[in-house]
DNA sequence: GGATCTTTACTTTTT
DNA sequence: GTAAAGATCC
């Protein structure tokens, strides 16, 4: 859910289309109108839009495709748009369809919009993420799905295991045929809005000898029967209760005047079906997307639905958004250039006018290793934060989130801040789960996997021998696991001291439900953690993390307060992954390329530019072209998140699986226009698109300079850590803000040497190489040599591919 | 039930 | 190479 102030506890809240035909509360079209109209002339909201935009919000009727490149005011347009249908009296908040892929989206149209028509955006019921919206829907007509209306959303794990046992109990190999792969299989079909009874035969044959539709049938009757939906049901649910009941899908054809679709390129097939039988009688649609910034092909979005959309609504509107207001000239250039590479593309020519004679071209850069490209961009970014460049205004955007171990490693020891964006997900931490599943098991008995998740967690002695006995009983009389175990603790079949423990358990969850009426429902959640003994559990635990997941759990008793209820808040957290991250102090950003679209620094660095790993090797194997061409698009939102910096870097090395590799430089750095590029050669030799080993025959590759603020920052910290106690202590005003994306760095505040065996090579000891032949070492840095090879000449190599002679 | 060994993956990830 | 999950052993 979008709004926290408007959890599902009335769920049918202020709606004409099932309630009483009272319009939304809040300012009349007209009184909006007149504010928002300045005076007489063109509406305020309009000011400052050029020909393109002002057109994209004034074509209302009909269908419209908005081909926004990056940086043009797509969400400006979006927003504005609504703004105006509302403000003209087009229609009611209410009546408007506005639909995004993230919370976040949605969260900042709604202020946008509000901001725009003054007052707040409220009313507005129907914008949302797909998964939000498509919840609300299928909540009221929860018994067409065979569910009741408080229904349970599961989350990946849940659904994981769900499967699990499924397999289990058709007595397939698990091995074989792991819940992942189960998983995957159904997700895509999902994807592609097919029900088990849809599944073109033959399709996922791979699979369990051609069982999988048949699991996949299992696992929705399963589904059902827990009263529960997992994430895919969210939008095919709502698509099969349109497709057979017409007059269900009438009302919402009706009530919905005009729909907006933001990032229509990362739609899959599902969403488009939902979308085309919404749009059927009425074509008042606007898509907004960027076809060249489509990078989730890999989770089933289908490109193709943006490049088909004049087919699909007859008479469409395309109205292309090209002037960039984001990035210099430069970096517009090299993103286009390397982007035109790509076929099957609608086709746009980002602009600007910004004439800026000082305008950096991109920079390419090389280093040997990762290592070094780590310490190169480290200090790199210390000179910018010199000439005063704030580190909240610098990213390192990287294909794979390997890449930034190696970030973390040199920042701290830099005492460099940065901040981790994505990584694993609050409410995806173990201890947050399994609060949830005490509270979910509390407000839904019937919530089989909550029970079990947290049956013997703190451990009670309600091992498997337990459970499988419920579980047996439960299958046996088609009951919830709780409901199961209650007239268990009534025989005799259950060990006593088990029994005893689980009618504790039982009695328990009975008190605590009846706390919920009279007593907040933070309180309650609190006394569930507390009388379960699971905050004991972790007070007893001594491993470093244990105090961090005490807090928390404190963290999330404390988020419930905005809720209105129990219910509410879980619902809101089934839908929402992620906790606004506070902004705290500035810090460098590190993120994958796939978490930094839609947004924008004023530098930017690309690590890794190498084949194999960008493009990475796995798209190219599975994907062929349209795989190469999804990572070319990546490469384009890189480079068009700057705005003023871009920096492109290579390293000749890196390990993979634990193996050192040489590497060849992108492709995608060929197809750069050498005109808006620098290539950064020390050496000076070699012109633009030779990468060839020569280049690092430059003396000056790796000990770069030791008096930076960084290092002199680090010597200091080595001190007082050897002064002052424990090195494990968190850095005062330090990096290692992963900001609840992930494990606070313990340990270490200082990277680990290089040196591993110092002695396994001397200088003036002769040694091998594979492709140079022999050699005598020349000087030595940690694991890299200098080599004086008999044939070669003169090179720099990593120990770990010479042998000693 | 806990400790230790073994296996496995290892691109991207929202809802 | 590494980390987490699973399996096995005591």
């Amino acid at each position: 859910m979008v709004n926290p102030a408007g959890p599902p506890a009335r769920p049918f809240d202020d709606d004409p289309l099932f309630g009483d035909a009272v319009p939304a509360p809040g300012p009349k079209p007209g009184g909006i109108a007149a504010r928002a109209l300045g005076h007489g002339r063109q509406p305020v909201y309009l000011e400052g839009l050029n020909p393109e935009q002002r057109r994209a919000v004034e074509t209302v009727e009909g269908p419209v495709l908005v081909l926004a490149g990056a940086g043009t005011g797509k969400t400006r347009v979006l927003t504005t748009r609504i703004a105006h249908i509302i403000a003209s009296g087009l229609a009611q908040p209410y009546q408007i369809l506005a639909v995004t892929f993230t919370n976040k989206a949605a969260r900042e149209m709604k202020h946008r919009i509000a901001a725009l028509i003054g007052g707040s955006a409220e009313g507005m019921n129907w914008l949302g993420t797909f998964h939000a919206i498509g919840t609300r829907i299928l909540r009221r007509h929860a018994e067409l799905a065979g569910l009741r209306s408080d229904f349970t959303i599961l989350d990946t794990d849940d659904q994981l295991r769900l499967m699990k046992q499924i397999i289990q109990a058709e007595n397939l190999d698990e091995k074989r045929w792991p819940a992942r792969q189960l998983a995957q299989l159904i997700d895509g079909w999902k994807n592609r809005g097919l029900t088990p009874d849809k599944v073109p035969a033959g399709d996922g044959a791979g699979f369990a000898n051609g069982r999988g539709q048949a699991l996949y049938a299992l696992y929705q009757a399963r589904l059902k029967m827990l009263n529960a939906t997992d994430f895919g049901d969210l939008l095919v649910e709502p698509i099969r209760i349109f497709r057979q009941h017409p007059d269900v899908l009438a009302d919402y054809q009706r009530r919905f005047r005009y729909m907006l679709v933001d990032e229509y390129q990362d739609t899959n097939t599902a969403q488009y079906l939902w979308l085309r039988l919404l749009a059927q009688n009425n074509t008042n649609i606007c898509c907004v997307g960027d076809d060249d910034q489509s990078i989730y092909g890999w989770r089933g979005a289908e490109v193709d639905n943006i490049l088909r959309f004049e087919r699909d609504f007859p008479g469409a509107v395309v109205i292309r958004l090209e002037r960039n207001y984001r990035s210099t000239a430069p970096i517009l250039a090299a993103a286009s250039h390397l982007i035109a590479h790509n076929e099957g593309r609608l086709g746009k020519t980002l602009f600007t006018e910004a004439r800026d004679p000082e305008a950096a071209p991109v920079t390419v850069a090389s280093a040997w290793d990762s290592t070094e490209e780590a310490r190169s961009i480290g200090d790199e970014i210390e000179s910018l934060q010199r000439k005063g460049e704030s580190l909240d205004q610098i990213a390192i955007l990287m294909r794979a989130s390997f890449q930034m171990r190696e970030f973390e490693d040199r920042f701290v020891t830099l005492g460099l801040p940065y901040r981790v964006v994505g990584g694993p997900r609050f409410y995806e931490r173990a201890e947050i789960r399994d609060a949830l599943a005490y509270f979910r098991a509390t407000v839904q008995p019937a919530d089989d996997l909550a029970f079990e998740r947290i049956v013997n967690t703190p451990r009670r002695g309600l091992g498997d021998a337990t459970l499988q006995i419920c579980h047996d009983f439960a299958r046996a009389r088609q009951m919830p696991l709780m409901a199961a175990a209650a007239h268990l603790v009534e025989t005799d079949e259950l060990k006593p001291k088990a029994r005893t423990t689980l009618r504790a358990l039982l009695q328990a969850f009975a008190h605590w439900r009846s706390l919920l009426d009279d007593k907040p429902h933070h309180e309650v959640a609190e006394i569930i953690l507390d009388e379960s003994g699971y905050t004991e559990m972790w007070k007893q635990d001594r491993s470093a993390d244990a105090p961090g997941r005490l807090e928390n759990l404190k963290e999330l008793i404390r988020s419930m307060q905005d809720f209105e209820s129990l219910a509410g808040f879980l619902e809101h957290i089934a839908l929402v992954t992620d906790t606004e991250n506070e902004a705290g102090q500035e810090a460098v950003t590190l993120m994958t390329l796939h978490a930094a679209k839609g947004l924008e620094f004023n530098t930017v660095f690309l690590p890794g530019w190498e084949e194999g790993l960008f493009p990475h090797q796995r798209a190219l194997d599975e994907g062929g072209r349209s795989g190469l061409e999804e990572e070319r698009r990546l490469a384009y939102v890189g480079l068009t998140r700057a705005r003023r910096r871009a920096y492109v870097w290579f390293a000749s090395n890196r390990r993979v699986h634990g193996l050192w590799q040489t590497t060849v430089p992108s492709r995608f750095l060929d197809e750069l226009p050498e005109a808006h590029v620098e290539v950064r050669e020390s050496g000076g030799a070699g012109g633009y698109g030779g990468y060839g080993a020569s280049r690092f025959d430059r003396s000056d590759s790796f000990g770069s300079s030791y008096s930076t603020p960084g290092w002199e920052r680090a010597r200091e910290r080595t001190r007082e850590a050897g002064a002052g106690g424990r090195a494990g202590g968190r850095p005062l005003s330090g990096p290692a803000q992963r900001l609840r994306g992930g494990a606070t760095i313990e340990g270490e505040l200082v990277a680990k040497s290089v040196v591993e065996n110092p002695s396994a090579f001397t200088k003036g000891g002769r040694v091998f190489h594979q492709k140079f032949g022999n050699g005598t070492v020349a000087a030595i840095d940690g694991n890299k040599l200098t080599v004086d090879f008999d044939k070669a000449g003169r090179k720099k190599v990593l120990d770990s591919f010479l042998e000693r002679l």
